[in-house]
DNA sequence: CTAAAAGTGGATAGGCCAATCCGATTGCTA
DNA sequence: TAGCAATCGGATTGGCCTATCCACTTTTAG
């Protein structure tokens, strides 16, 4: 490890004072907090303010909101990878798959940040992404393995499970706590349509591409444009 | 018909001046236009923009976006309504009730707007909710005749459309321009999962005042309230 | 203990938004 | 066609947001 090279998670090259490494913990504190709460939609200054620290500190330490994403999600993030690994543990393929889906769609209803990051990209916070491929490289084996024992339908595509996660959001963001459980009835019919053999045919899948595009997309609106102010 | 009645479609006791009904048309117009295009979430003053009145003429017509909300959506209620009608007319009831799944969520997809109404709830959006309202009691009346022909799952409950409609939603806010017709795969799952027989038992239903609480909530959110800034 | 470096947060600029006010304009009616 | 009432829309107020600047404070190293 040269004096230059960053790692994720130990200080960076130039250690931070040490009040400000304490500051720098507050923010990301309130930040989980407000995240949690409000989704990733909060405003910069409404952590800051959650964390008793002036806008200027919140912006010097976090000079973008996918930084912050970064700092703040990168564990829940990783514990989503753990939750893969879990899954591909199961000497059952079907059952990991069914047990990673509800894990992770309880992550999205306990954390509307989380929910939303589960649908969006930001290419530059490196270790969320990093985790999240992670991840999805699990998830591909998980469902060829699923596919294999003859559970899991076989039109099933790995990017049905950003549709998924994108459905759960929508579901979760909509009742919040006036409904707290009712994602679990929604994902529970999904999880009873991926059982093969399959009902019917699909639609075809959305492609890769595309998708991303739309994540990229709501990754960067969220990210600290002052909204687009259509002219017309 | 008392002069003081006012019917919802037909102009009022006081009929608008020529230039004032005018305006207000091309108010329905533009907001028809941006809410299709942002959703509920767009400003009183974008619409105001695009329809080239000013501000001021925006709120004296409408003074809360309810108001808005209701003539411009209660006509696609009213097409919503209309499909329930049709899904009823048809001989075979799960025929009829898959179709209008599929009607109703590419009414969604096409206009962002409507895909939020159909999640949220404006009590004082008396046409809108009228129209809702009868929409609801012909699913109720489709549902149950589906049931009874064997191919609904037992288990479905009439508050599993609003859950469905928020998960479409989700993809479609979500997916946007750059995967149209994501949201068609998601569907078509949920709607094989409905059919009879039930491949396994599903979480109690979210309870309909709950969910009611839930659209109201999120209807009150995009009416007009200067964002809940919290303090501690 | 002292001074430089690092860090802090209030103030501020610039933008969007909801909502109201009021002088100027326009439709309508006698 | 004259005058009044209805209507218009720009200006304005007050709030929140992003982002930057800078005078002041704290940490740390010598």
């Amino acid at each position: 490890m040269t004096p230059g090279a960053q790692h994720p998670n130990e200080p960076a090259a130039q250690p931070l004072r040490s009040d400000a490494e304490r500051n720098r913990e507050r923010i990301i504190a309130a930040a989980r907090t407000v995240f949690a709460r409000d989704g990733l939609s909060a405003s910069m200054a409404s952590v800051s303010r959650e964390a008793g620290v002036g806008i200027a500190t919140m912006f010097r330490r976090f000079p973008t909101k996918a930084e912050l994403v970064d700092a703040v999600f990168a564990d829940r993030m990783g514990a989503y990878a753990d939750a893969v690994a879990t899954a591909l543990d199961d000497p059952d393929p079907w059952n990991g798959f069914v047990g990673y889906i509800e894990t992770a769609c309880a992550m999205q209803a306990v954390d509307s940040g989380f929910a939303d990051v589960l649908t969006m990209v930001f290419p530059t916070a490196k270790t969320l992404e990093e985790r999240r491929n992670q991840a999805y490289e699990g998830m591909v084996q998980l469902i060829g393995r699923a596919k294999a024992t003859g559970r899991l339908r076989e039109d099933f595509d790995a990017s049905d499970l950003v549709l998924l996660h994108m459905a759960n959001a929508g579901v979760v963001n909509a009742t919040g706590d006036a409904a707290p459980d009712a994602w679990r009835r929604v994902v529970a019919l999904l999880i009873q349509s991926l059982e093969a053999p399959a009902r019917g045919v699909l639609p075809d899948p959305a492609g890769h591409e595309a998708l991303y595009k739309a994540m990229l997309r709501a990754g960067q609106a969220g990210s600290t444009a002052p909204a687009p102010g259509k002219s017309g």
